[in-house]
DNA sequence: GTACATTATCTGACTCGTCAACTATTTCTG
DNA sequence: CAGAAATAGTTGACGAGTCAGATAATGTAC
């Protein structure tokens, strides 16, 4: 019996959503951190980068689908800079845009970091669901995720 | 076809978890802000302590239950303490916890700030998805969920 | 083409949270 | 029960991101 607002299903079953993910987050940020020495928001970065079709993004392309303002993106830019991971160039038709693109160090630490990731992900996310079933959460997933 | 450790459909898989869960974050945490004025942290902070059973916790757990450290659990207090929407008080049976509760200032804003939230998870997430398949997410979630 | 809005990036000041160290208390163990 | 270990909370120094404002380049409307 519902009493109060605050104890409206939908929000137990938002919370369910959130907690799962964060729990995950946490196990699998540990993971890397002890593996290669990156945090999951660098370890996203490197993965968006290799991943787009030609090698390189603007930064707050990338900045956006990570969620950052563009001051965060630029910082964050500036730190995998630092540490050797990445590095900027010029746009050659747009002399706003940087383009941000993996260095050969980058790519070695991003495949060292995945390995490890794909066994925790098998580990604490696939191996717990059939093929079947991991379908059926993409279908829903897709299903209320918010465009953007 | 894979060709890099990076394609791996794994990883894949859980993007589109992190990815659901942070567009649906962002939704909603514009919307707490411009309705209650509060943060998506400082809702779930006030949510927790009303849905505790004693209506009170140790900041610790509070903390816990967040994935804060405790340091992290002590400032949040602290500033929820400062806007009046929570209260400090000593727990009678072991003098190193420090109890927290809502104050009825910090009841009302959470119970304005539902209200908004329960429409905004309407419209984004709970309409999309028949009764069948929200019970069917909860159960795919639940078994991925690490304990803890 | 000129004026005006838009976009990409960067920066200073600030907020939020972490980390490590510290105090106070409680619990465990011989 | 004494001493050691664990637990709850707080704090200073710092890391990572926000926000608002600046600058430079591009796009749009007449």
């Amino acid at each position: 019996m519902k009493r109060f607002i605050t104890d409206d299903p939908r929000i137990t079953d938002y919370s369910r959503l959130v907690e799962t993910q964060r729990r995950l987050h946490r196990l699998f940020g540990r993971s890397l951190r002890d593996s290669a020495g990156i945090s999951v928001v660098w370890y996203e970065a490197l993965l968006r980068l290799a991943r787009s079709p030609e090698g390189h993004l603007p930064i707050n392309a990338l900045g956006h689908a990570m969620d950052l303002t563009s001051g965060g993106a630029t910082r964050l830019v500036d730190r995998l800079d630092a540490a050797g991971l990445v590095e900027r160039t010029s746009c050659p038709t747009d002399r706003r845009v940087q383009w941000v693109k993996l260095t050969d160090k980058g790519r070695q630490v991003l495949d060292r970091a995945s390995e490890q990731h794909v066994r925790d992900l098998e580990e604490h996310f696939t191996s717990r669901l059939s093929g079947q079933e991991l379908a059926t959460l993409r279908r829903l997933l897709d299903r209320v995720r918010p465009a953007d």
